[in-house]
DNA sequence: AATATGTACTTAGTTATACTAAGTATGAAA
DNA sequence: TTTCATACTTAGTATAACTAAGTACATATT
């Protein structure tokens, strides 16, 4: 189980992994939770509750699109994701972001503490 | 005005680098704004309503105590804010997790597109 | 004198996002 | 036949940062 601070510090970013993961190819939802588990260990082991939602939210946003699939005999039905022109640009504006964000933070832990002078 | 990607961000990091700041020495809220503000920018210029809140948490989770000071003359009452020995274990846990979290997202975000093998 | 600005703290209510927990439906394995 | 893995959906909850408003006092500006 995750700590309240884990699940805290993922906001934000969950989005921005998602759409990395959709820039090679598109992908369905299940599968999507399958690499990012992969990838990211237990700290991106996504409940499907999770991620269904983030996807509405960015195909809400037309940062990605959807199609489903016929499912062609004994198959399920599968809803492919793929990302739009609008979804790529802000991928790259997110991860631009995201260094600056982590690289203030963490010049901030690095401030020593001050001794006597 | 922060785009609503950096609100998501800043979730459970400014706990962590209030503590960082109280590490050093005791502080007060408003010199605590002041001080996010020159070490972070605009990304971390906090407005009271946000810094407060956050004080008050971090004391009811025994990381912090506070005591007023008497205010001399031609002074405005401060509550100083200090880290206590719980909240300096909880810091070096969230700074262990940091690290752990972005190296984590960082390396998620260079895995390169597949091309054709 | 009146107004604005900076310091210093408080609090109510909103928004965004990840979470839990439950549900549907299918096919394969025990 | 019961469990497990696949695959998608959705209602409701928790958390944390946000806006916006307020109090109070001192200093600076007009």
């Amino acid at each position: 189980m995750l700590s309240n601070y884990e699940k805290q510090l993922k906001k934000g970013v969950l989005e921005m992994l998602v759409l990395k993961l959709l820039e090679r190819d598109e992908k369905y939802g299940y599968q999507i939770i399958l690499e990012l588990r992969e990838q990211g260990g237990e700290l991106f082991s996504l409940k499907e509750g999770t991620l269904y939602p983030i996807l509405y939210r960015l195909e809400e946003e037309n940062l990605v699109k959807s199609k489903w699939t016929a499912p062609k005999e004994k198959e399920t039905a599968r809803k492919y994701y793929s990302i739009t022109g609008e979804g790529q640009k802000e991928l790259e504006q997110q991860i631009l972001l995201w260094d600056i964000f982590t690289r203030t933070v963490t010049g901030m832990l690095k401030e020593e503490k001050h001794g006597a002078e």
